[in-house]
DNA sequence: TCGGTAAGCTGACGGCATGACAGGACAAGT
DNA sequence: ACTTGTCCTGTCATGCCGTCAGCTTACCGA
């Protein structure tokens, strides 16, 4: 499906440039969490991954664009997410399970791709499609699923006609991510995670169904 | 209380300087809004301003540094979005307007300083801790004001007991600058500012007393 | 009016990152 | 060993960073 992996200047990469490539890619990730995303420098990238800047640029064309190979990776396995949601039940305890799955996934796929998510939500807040897309995409196999349910709950007649299912299910997905992003932050200020996820799984269910949950 | 304006070097800054100094302020601003942040450089904050870049330094350590000054007088302005919280009913249609109200002034004070707040929330999620104090304060004047709300309503009894408030009132908050800094996201994306408010206003609503609003 | 003093600004400079190129090193097949 | 195409790096021009010495400007007391 996808095109051969390419240098900049169009050869097809072979198998030791893959690795090569690889490698800076991950040096990169590993800056990402260790510095800030503004004092990043390819000449940092490169000596880490004991090569030269020269070769950086043979495999991307700046800091940002390599940032977006990385992000890409990531929303595949984003794509995982729907999961979470799709094919689930709202009712009972069984839809107290769904959010309570709902959040921990959430949280645990922010928590492992911190540093790059930070980036990720820096391009799109700024306006650059190329990062927008990549979090929709990542955001929307959430979303998607959460605004089906909401439909279907309110098919149901289980869930008021004014609620907005796409505005609902996005609210509540910019929430998951925003707390998620902050998970440190939260703890700091004295918050414990064993009490922010129930909490989280709370309102989640209180704005699909628009009931509290039985637990 | 606050000791006079400062240049790097200890001097104090005269009337001509306060202005320079804030007229690089006031550039830095606009770039911040128009071009991504990694890509701001103190020479085109200072030709903006028609000054040189030896004029920045005088002011300030760096761009970072800058950024923190803007971003400390706008935690000014935030601070009075407590009143947006503070003394106000959750009872009723009082509450309903509550909810509303509180998500109406925060989507204002967000869009009216996207561009500074989208740093901060940078500088915050990596662990800066200047930057996450501001942001702290900020939100803190809401989330302290709803934290109380929620306990007032425990004592009562109107709440239930196993509701953190600081958690609730906190993913609340975070709900709320996270969909206030990608609203042109939810617009391109299909949904409607106007279906957007109503709903984060029933959320919010739902997350603190538990019930859904009466309108 | 006239220095004196401190504030304010800038030209210039070494240092470093960027990004491009050409040429050398290397692996694989003949 | 030779060829071929991939892969890496030394080098270079360019431009930004961050600092300093030194010049200009404003203020103030005598």
């Amino acid at each position: 499906m996808t095109g051969q992996v390419r240098t900049v200047d169009g050869r097809v990469a072979g198998r030791r440039g893959q690795a090569t490539r690889q490698k800076l890619l991950d040096c990169l990730s590993e800056m990402l969490s260790s510095s800030p995303y503004r004092d990043v420098k390819v000449i940092d990238v490169a000596r880490k991954a004991g090569t030269s800047p020269a070769t950086f640029y043979q495999y991307f064309p700046d800091v940002e664009g390599a940032v977006l190979d990385i992000a890409e990776e990531m929303a595949k396995e984003g794509a995982g997410l729907t999961d979470l949601v799709a094919g689930r039940s709202w009712v009972g305890k069984a839809g107290w399970a769904t959010s309570e799955e709902l959040v921990d996934g959430f949280l645990d796929f922010w928590r492992r791709h911190d540093a790059i998510l930070r980036v990720v939500d820096l391009g799109a807040a700024e306006g650059d499609k190329r990062f927008y897309k990549i979090r929709m995409r990542i955001l929307n196999s959430v979303t998607n699923s959460l605004t089906d349910s909401v439909k279907e709950l309110q098919a149901k007649g289980k869930v008021d006609k004014d609620i907005s299912p796409a505005a609902m299910a996005g609210s509540l997905v910019a929430m998951l991510a925003a707390v998620a992003s902050h998970q440190k932050g939260f703890t700091t200020w004295g918050v414990k995670q064993s009490e922010l996820r129930p909490n989280l799984a709370q309102l989640v269910h209180l704005g699909i169904t628009g009931k509290k949950p039985t637990k």
